[in-house]
DNA sequence: GTCTATATGCTGATAGAC
DNA sequence: GTCTATCAGCATATAGAC
């Protein structure tokens, strides 16, 4: 199929997408200019606009796919077994899947308040969604008498915060593996929430 | 003593912190103008560089300022007491003095990118001082044989991004009050590195 | 110490040629 | 689909009057 000299809409659009994630993540949404993620994609900067409305709509589709992505991953496992269990499998899954993405991480929570209220309130919705998961195994625990936990809601901000911290200090070069961390991460939580 | 019309030199350079750190914490950095800043104050935005030299300095004075008396209000109380008392002294400390100052809190983890590296090196530099008192009761505790902990080094990490994630939920009209919540945390922590 | 005016450059987004 | 050229506005920071 002969297609038109310069045109590469099929390779452009996700370029796109990365040079905007990593420069976001980088420099922050309101200190990256659409001149820069042109040049990182290779483009001038009114060929961006053939593939998006405006700048906000780059940051909110980044956002939406991280969180979409990332309830897709959990909500697609199994979670049968006890509280404990599926605690275990939370906390393992968190840590493995955030330290895999250190950038849509960091935006995530780096850049909420450079969304729209609407956009803004879409986000939110996706993430409590996922912290309901959580909050809805410590319950569960909490009621089958394998946790004691002084306050559900209070727990599972506290387990979320401190199991998420980890992307703020680990390098993929340093002296412990993901799945060490994961494990030093677990033995504090299960002893966090036990009974 | 007279004064010429217009002066203020003793209000204006306050206001200027204070219209600074509120901005800062509420649109982010990069997307606040000395034009917005000066509005805030009640002057004209030529008359900000009176006070600072640039917008950069602006922010490093308001980390760093933080970041000391961060550390002022905690190495000026006596820590005395077994490892068990300290760790609980530093966590009600910490979720005391966090909650109390959300905007200063939330531009020191925001904010750190917007730093030169000269300047994020001297506000790191701090970081890891205040890190490193917890570090410090956390080994204490594990030769005393109280706490029992898989790795100091990433405990001190947990149990800091634990504390702090007490900033992104917490509100004063909630149901919990702050000595409620510090009481819950502190449960938490305790739990997590008991023996 | 604050004002007005300005230098110099970058911003997001659009129009029309190819 | 990408280009060049452009619009209209805002950015930080400075100069000189008062």
């Amino acid at each position: 199929m002969a297609r038109t000299a310069g045109s590469h809409s099929d390779i452009t659009g996700p370029r796109l997408q990365m040079a905007a994630l990593r420069l976001f993540a980088q420099h922050g949404f309101a200190a990256v200019s659409m001149r820069q993620i042109a040049k990182e994609v290779g483009v001038q900067a009114g060929a961006l606009y053939n593939y998006i409305p405006d700048k906000q709509s780059l940051l909110f589709d980044l956002l939406r796919q991280h969180m979409e992505d990332l309830l897709a991953a959990w909500e697609g496992q199994d979670h049968g077994g006890s509280a404990a269990e599926r605690l275990e499998a939370f906390t393992r899954f968190h840590i493995n899947y955030h330290l895999e993405r250190p950038d849509e991480v960091f935006i995530s929570y780096m850049e909420l308040r450079n969304l729209t209220p609407e956009n803004f309130a879409v986000i939110e919705g996706l993430r409590r969604r996922y912290e309901d998961h959580l909050e809805q195994i410590l319950r569960d625990g909490m009621e089958q008498g394998s946790f004691q936990i002084p306050d559900a809601k209070v727990a599972t901000m506290a387990v979320i915060a401190m199991v998420t911290g980890v992307t703020t200090w680990y390098r993929t070069a340093g002296r412990l593996s993901q799945d060490e961390v994961a494990q030093i991460y677990w033995t504090m939580v299960q002893k966090a929430v036990s009974a």
